[in-house]
DNA sequence: TCGATATATGATAAGCTATTCATATATAGA
DNA sequence: TCTATATATGAATAGCTTATCATATATCGA
């Protein structure tokens, strides 16, 4: 049972493994990689940019108008997706004429993607 | 340049490259798996809950006053965001007395945020 | 059974985000 | 240079989500 109200910092927080908490401490993410992360995580969070990338997955390069006729999205969605996932480095561009190609930026996102794909297929009804 | 305006599925859409974009079309991920993925990267999205499911990946088992002193978040709001992941199939719980004692639910999870960390350590700026 | 404790739940407010429509930029071709 | 085209951007709304405070449930010990 938590018995102890002052840990070593002097928070009044109750502990019961002064062990493991010690040790999820120690491994904590440092803030600002945290923040990369999830928002990186919140960027997959949506349908309509992780459809984008995986059609990027499949087809390697595509403009705007074939994004948006491969998943049936909007162009002007299209375009606001792909400004989050570029600035965040997700995604790059290439111009070409009036044209902007877009691509997956490198192989971590792949993989990223790849892993979640098997991650969910693995996965059954659970709890 | 799309000189197309009619596609096969008779959809309005302006189409540059149809080899790539009936690849990405043929590959899409049924609707429903993509909602789950992007569920799942939702959950991820969120600093709290990123920090709880780092926090168990080291410590292996914490319970929600455990979490709430490794993480620095008040319990109610660990409380609330393990709802969503137990809800989730991300977490599982443990009764012991009048405690509760939260894991990571398998090791895909673990998998992913191994992965994840990796990318990050990986990644430098760009763009 | 009664009080204390550990966690869970409910309701609310505040902030964030995706979508939509309108408009702007940039390039190509005449 | 003028028009059409491909994409980008801006603004506004509507819906969602997180944190907070209050309260409820469940278990233990006396």
């Amino acid at each position: 049972m938590p018995n102890d109200v002052a840990g070593l910092d002097g928070c009044a927080a109750r502990v019961v493994d002064h062990k493991r908490v010690a040790a999820a401490k120690a491994q904590l993410l440092p803030e600002d990689e945290l923040a990369h992360l999830t928002d990186l995580f919140r960027l997959l969070g949506d349908a309509t940019r992780t459809r984008l990338l995986y059609a990027l997955l499949e087809a390697g390069e595509l403009c705007v108008c074939d994004l948006s006729a491969a998943t049936g999205t909007p162009e002007t969605n299209i375009s606001h997706a792909l400004r989050l996932l570029r600035t965040a480095g997700v995604v790059k561009a290439r111009r070409d004429g009036r044209m902007m190609h877009y691509s997956l930026h490198d192989a971590h996102v792949r993989m990223l993607l790849d892993l979640s794909r098997e991650h969910l297929r693995h996965t059954v009804e659970r709890n």
